[in-house]
DNA sequence: CTGTTAGCGCTTTCAG
DNA sequence: CTGAAAGCGCTAACAG
């Protein structure tokens, strides 16, 4: 029987352990502090015996209210449930550690009114520094809080807010994409991706699709948007098939589902008369009928690197913010065979 | 330009807005904290205009230090990686923001130096409780912990330790796979499952699985164990076909994942001459062949579940620790069809 | 209705 | 090498 109980003692302070191991407050704070060679060395041992057998733990906030530091790093994705967003996260989370950060995560669930709300609680709790993949709706909250806190973005820019931005780089990728699919000989591309809502990352795939089919002076491609009728509109353009052999480029990984599922409702196999490429790797791209060919993103490292360049600006650098891209790796599968 | 700089003002503190408002900090103290009541009204209203205007904020570790309570749930994920996690992530999340409370989120890595460390971690930030999905293999800092802080398990019970355990009606589940595998007319199953190391989910399926196959006198049974050699053991299993239409259960997302794969490879196909159920719904259980038959937990519910049931502790309830079981919802797909 | 006063647990001068 | 004392930002009696 461990039943959690009233009896709950309040936790050990620094006082009972000076107090029981016959030192000052100070002494014991020096020791946890770390200026453990500034101590004695006898006092030292009794000191160090006495926090194990009491179980202390110095109490963070304590420690964050006084020298002005927590520790803390805040970190807002739009949406948890996303792959891509998982990813990162697992990454900034680990670069945390190491470097003896704490990771508070919100989720904002694609919703403004949650992110102001995340916004503020973070601040609230005085993270020392803000890792944030934004809507972008209203720059106002975040735009504030930069003056108060080193903050990186991640994927998602935001007009007028120069700071640091760690993302995909999006031309890249969608060049490796068209040079793809045009190698393999298609000729007539349709590029899906969620409505366009000010997103960053969603406009330079969209603009760098666009420019990229004008200087291809063979290739016709469109943009579609995923909504509700996406499996008709699809269905339209898939019909239009006078320019040539027919690909899908879907820009991120909801995008892939979404079409994915379209085309299995639509009966449409993936790799006969009908290429597909995606921008994100997902587990299941492997599985899927012949495999779907992917761009994967170096998401681990995305979110490392994120972290990387808010440590910097905790350092306290104040150079110009930058833009850190990474190059999407091409993962060849059957939905992209030479068309028959 | 907006470039975060040295010239960072600190924070705008109680005794500022007190100042500038001309009244004392014990006003301010009363107002952000909601007595908001028992203030005149002009004082209010001056109150108001001088936070927005000054942009204040209280701090919470501030308060926290004053009144013994943070605000803050703590959750240990042993895999942030694995979409069931993630899930059960964002049910609690959702629930903490209702409540008003924020999420420390620690991800273990399946690492138990990564688990203490970040129980520690937890302990110092003052979380006042904690949702964990345990490793369980070293139950002595949680039990420490749990005398402590209130503490609901998820997925995962604890030996030795008496605590609220939201999760999967584990019994339920594999019975429900049964009766759908034996109804369609299979009557060899392969049950695949990470390898057993402590986890209690993962027992419980096994002992269910070997139990509700000894109740069925037509159906034979054995279980697997995800390794390295998985796709050659399998096989042999499946050469050894001689008492009938077969079928695999997986025991969770990562086994179907890896027996998905595995079947890939060895080039055989889903529903014809071989069953699949999979407990746990994924993103991609209807696009792979003809689609996977599934148990779907109801994660989110189970998220919510564990945050309230911390609620109760959190106001002090002393009931003896529950343990809610959820029931799995079968999704039937092509996976399963009746043999040939 | 509002101000005064003491701390919460810890760090940090400044003296020994 | 160590202790005393002040104070981080806030709340909670207790007076008025």
């Amino acid at each position: 029987m461990t039943t959690q109980s009233s009896l709950t003692r309040p936790r050990v302070t620094i006082s009972e352990v000076a107090k029981a191991a016959g030192v000052s407050k100070a002494t014991v704070s020096r020791y946890i502090g770390g200026d453990r060679q500034l101590l004695a060395e006898a006092t030292a041992q009794r000191l160090e015996a006495v926090i194990q057998q009491l179980g202390y733990r110095p109490n963070q906030m304590a420690r964050g209210l006084k020298r002005g530091q927590t520790r803390l790093i805040g970190m807002l994705v739009a949406d948890i449930l996303n792959p891509y967003s998982v990813a990162v996260i697992h990454g900034v989370e680990t670069a945390c550690r190491q470097h003896g950060y704490s990771l508070v995560l919100c989720n904002t669930n694609r919703d403004d009114e949650q992110e102001r709300h995340h916004l503020q609680a973070l601040q609230s709790y005085n993270v020392e520094g803000l890792i944030v993949n934004t809507l972008g709706h209203q720059p106002g909250e975040l735009l504030d809080l930069h003056r108060r806190l080193p903050m990186v973005l991640v994927d998602r820019q935001l007009a007028d807010l120069q700071v640091d931005l760690v993302g995909l780089d999006n031309t890249d990728a969608v060049e490796q994409a068209l040079d793809h699919l045009q190698t393999q000989g298609y000729r007539d591309i349709i590029a899906i991706g969620e409505p366009l809502d000010g997103t960053s990352s969603r406009h330079e795939r969209v603009q760098a699709f666009t420019a990229s089919v004008q200087r291809r002076a063979s290739v016709r491609g469109r943009v579609l948007s995923l909504d509700a009728h996406l499996p008709q509109t699809l269905e339209q353009c898939l019909a239009n098939d006078d320019h040539g052999p027919q690909a899908l480029l879907t820009f991120n990984g909801v995008a892939t589902l979404a079409v994915t599922r379209a085309l299995q409702v639509a009966g449409r196999g993936l790799g006969d008369d009908l290429g597909l490429i995606a921008i994100d790797e997902l587990d299941w791209c492997s599985l899927v009928g012949p495999g779907i060919t992917a761009l994967a993103q170096p998401t681990e490292r995305i979110g490392a690197a994120a972290f990387e360049c808010l440590l910097e600006r905790l350092r306290g650098s104040e150079a110009q913010p930058r833009r850190l891209d990474f190059k999407a790796q091409l993962i060849v599968r059957g939905s992209t065979p030479l068309p028959t």
